[in-house]
DNA sequence: AATAAATTTGACTCAAGGGTTAAATTTATA
DNA sequence: TATAAATTTAACCCTTGAGTCAAATTTATT
């Protein structure tokens, strides 16, 4: 019995569903990456192949087509933030749970490999939609945290969405600019933006 | 004498050079409002021929190609903007001058019709470091501007860069969503904008 | 070893769109 | 009115890059 289930382990690498799926999300993040740097546009698949040392129609092995490699790119950064708003932060006020909330949206897009681009309009017109509706339903989770600081009186009056973009605009900034191997650790990034956010809205 | 100084401005508007300015600048700004709503790689020459009721050919009359039209629409933006930050704020702090700036800065954004584009990466080598650079000169200042007033007591400590980095993303991001027929009023953005600049910054 | 499935490749097709050009038309000037 | 300059047009060329495909090669299974 153990010896099966170490079988099962130990073969785990070469289990060739795991192996497929790890090499299409090797794929998305690489290609990820380059959509930050570069743009969308400025990204051919070829580019993307041979910065993982493929050929272009190796890509295509793994992914149906472009389109849907800009997509999986927003749907994954959208997974990891709903994971993040799934936690819950008890016994906290709006604008404390808030800025613990911000400030793992930062840890983990410096962290973890994954990029909340910003070309949405170069999607299908269909996926563009499912993208701008998670989007829009995060955005409103958001929205409804900061009208429940303000309930509370932790934050600060002001029209909620107002207070909402400004600090996602910081975030959505962040991608363009942040660098792996940069000056700056992103944890450290992640501190200091939670609390320029927090301070920008909390009450007097 | 004022015959003559009339006739001048009544001939303003058939005078050739002008008028070829206006058009020129009436293209600039129309490919600018395009780039930033789809995005310059999802926006033809045709369209934004089309959308100024001429043809692609008739463009090419007034700019040299795609390229110049991106990089007029940023030399534009940092015009407007070096505009702004020469402006004397005499008798101010640190923070009071930001904060004006800011201020300044989100109302040029929403009331020009100039938009401060994001994609760098498509211009040509060549104009992409020119932008880069100016657009590093107009960053350097502002981060001089928070060290003075982090100098003056009037702004908190922490890395200027990093404070600089928050409020310039959502400046960046502004143009993404804001709309001249929508619900927001650029004037109240500007204040509302500027104030929660101001808030992330401000010395306790 | 033989067979089947998975993986990768080189060589191709095709459309989109940037840019050109010569000719037509309109507008200003002598 | 004649001429030159400004403006616009339709029809074209050409490159880039997405996507395909049949064949080759590598890896797993019997």
């Amino acid at each position: 019995m153990v010896y099966l289930i170490m079988d099962i382990n130990v073969k785990e690498p070469f289990n060739r569903d795991r192996q497929f799926a790890l090499k299409r999300q090797a794929v998305i993040r690489a290609a990820g990456l380059d959509f930050c740097k570069r743009g969308y546009h400025n990204t051919s698949m070829t580019d993307i192949a041979s910065n993982l040392g493929l050929t272009k129609a190796a890509l295509y092995y793994y992914v149906k087509n472009k389109d849907e490699v800009l997509f999986e790119c927003h749907q994954q950064a959208y997974d990891a933030m709903d994971i993040i708003l799934q936690k819950k932060w008890i016994g906290e006020n709006g604008l404390q749970q808030l800025q613990d909330l911000y400030c793992d949206f930062v840890r983990m897009l410096t962290a973890s490999g994954v990029s909340l681009l910003t070309d949405v309009n170069s999607l299908s017109e269909l996926n563009k939609i499912k993208v701008l509706k998670r989007r829009g339903k995060i955005e409103r989770k958001i929205i409804k945290l900061v009208k429940q600081g303000q309930s509370d009186g932790s934050i600060r009056a002001g029209d909620p969405r107002l207070h909402v973009f400004f600090f996602m605009g910081a975030l959505n900034w962040l991608n363009a600019w942040y660098d792996n191997s940069g000056h700056f650790k992103g944890e450290d990034i992640a501190v200091h933006f939670a609390t320029q956010m927090r301070l920008g809205i909390a009450a007097a």
